[in-house]
RNA sequence: GUGGCUGUAGCUCAAAGGUAGAGCGCUGGACUGUGGAUCCAGUGGCUGCGGGUUCGACUCCCGCCAGCCACCCCA
């Protein structure tokens, strides 16, 4: 072959992207239940926009963005998240003045220079909200509560909900600062790393896995406890609210996202037994970013979810598959038998979709028994044959695939007896 | 970016220095206008790509590419 998909990318075909619309719809209506009105932004964005919302020193910008220079010299970003793009969307279109609380929701592909493995892709889809325009804590809440909602709605079971609070551009200085000072000791036995961070995105280090640094980590303060007073409240609200919706959480000090811009709030949905990358989907509040960007300031909360992981945890769930085989949508096939009018099978096909039924021939001249045999591979359910008998009679004969029963009908009585026959009995 | 494992027929896998095989699939027949079951036959390959060692390489060595998994990071 001559050609391969690029590393880290995919086809979808037919049997798995119906999955795929369906995983879409459930998403798309819980957006609708919330009240979210769907966004579409570019695909690629200016390379500075992610740059300056993602933080100039993170993973993702470093190391993981798909950049390139267009014919004008411009540089451009295949986006690797969707919030940068949203926010400016979000401004540039004049959203920001209307007023009010904005919910929007989007769903597509992402793309992050990354070495492929289980979960992770250089091209993969994400669904996610984000509501711009309300500063407390109800809205944190009720974009969790969607998050779940959805989850549930599929029928994912054994998520686990994680939050915390990083505070504000005035208490996280002064953890970062208390942080600092008990790393101080230790320093220079933690990975070359964590040191980096320490210099730099010093709250980052909460992040270490490793067992070697984790061991210096044991004893270090919790953010939560130098959170000020309206970054506590405003977490133990949300800690209120949730209780009030029943949505399960565990707090825990040490969630801090891989993106510079979330302020206060901020989540993680993982599934157990995934693999090494078993985050369904994060999110949290980005209270700075709208100003950050030129716009008046205007508090926003946020999340995104992966489609991919998903997916491959309801799999790995066994939960019902949605998929949707050509025979559940009806698909009638057409049959010829002995020399036939050329005509004629084009027109009663032309009938059925006119009315609404899905249906397919037969492309050559093949034996009866080899189109029975492609119907049967196609999954179709009925099979119209039209052979020389019948066109002498004017007649049909339709046959159903899974009984085997079969009816010679009037021609013109062939779209009625396949309407009752798909009400009467569907899959 | 680093590491481990793996690339053979459309798919799942054998062959371990001596001419590349099976099952499934696909095509046809038994059944000349009837799918699935059974039996029979046929179709199948630059052994991922490129070098090297050897009389001889699917097999050993090197490089590249790709897949899987992990590190890292995250969706």
């Amino acid at each position: 072959m001559k050609f391969s998909a690029p590393r880290g990318t995919r086809d979808i075909l037919p049997e798995e992207a119906s999955r795929w619309r369906w995983l879409e719809e459930v998403f798309r209506e819980q957006c609708r239940l919330y009240g979210f009105g769907e966004i579409r932004t570019p695909i690629f964005e200016e390379t500075g926009l992610f740059a300056r919302s993602i933080g100039e020193e993170t993973e993702i910008v470093t190391k993981q963005m798909y950049t390139f220079s267009d014919q004008g010299g411009r540089s451009l970003t295949l986006r690797p998240e969707g919030t940068a793009g949203v926010v400016r969307a979000y401004l540039q279109s004049g959203l920001a003045n209307q007023g009010g609380v904005q919910r929007l929701f989007y769903f597509g592909p992402f793309f992050r220079y990354e070495r492929p493995q289980k979960g992770r892709f250089r091209q993969f889809y994400q669904g996610g909200v984000e509501v711009f325009g309300a500063e407390g804590p109800q809205l944190d809440a009720e974009v969790i509560a969607l998050a779940m909602d959805f989850l549930n709605a599929l029928g994912l079971e054994g998520a686990r909900l994680r939050i915390n609070s990083t505070g504000c551009k005035t208490c996280r200085p002064v953890y970062e600062k208390a942080l600092r000072k008990a790393l101080a000791p230790v320093v220079d036995k933690l990975c070359s790393w964590c040191q980096e961070r320490y210099k730099g995105n010093t709250l980052r280090i909460l992040d270490e896995k490793r067992p070697d640094c984790r061991r210096y980590l044991k004893d270090i303060p919790s953010i939560l406890d130098s959170l000020d007073k309206e970054c506590r409240e405003h977490f133990e609200d949300l800690r209120v609210l949730l209780n009030g919706l029943g949505i399960p959480y565990e707090v825990e000090s040490d969630v801090v996202r891989g993106l510079d811009y979330y302020t206060r709030t901020v989540f993680e949905i993982n599934q157990p037994g995934l693999g090494a990358q078993d985050a369904l989907g994060g999110g949290g509040r980005y209270d700075g970013l709208v100003e950050e960007f030129g716009g008046k300031p205007t508090p926003a909360v946020g999340w995104g979810m992966g489609v991919e992981r998903i997916l491959d945890a309801l799999e790995t769930n066994r939960q019902p598959q949605a998929g949707k085989g050509p025979a559940q949508e009806g698909l009638v096939y057409f049959a010829t038998a002995g020399s036939v009018d050329m005509e004629i099978v084009p027109n009663l096909i032309s009938e059925v979709r006119a009315s609404g039924m899905a249906a397919i021939s037969a492309s050559l001249d093949k034996a009866l028994k080899a189109q029975m045999k492609e119907a049967s591979r196609q999954c179709c359910r009925w099979v119209v044959i039209v052979g020389e008998d019948e066109i002498a009679a004017g007649t049909v004969t339709l046959r159903d695939m899974e009984s085997g029963e079969q009816q010679n009908i009037k021609r013109e009585k062939l779209i009625d007896t396949l309407k009752q026959l798909m009400e009467q009995k569907p899959l």
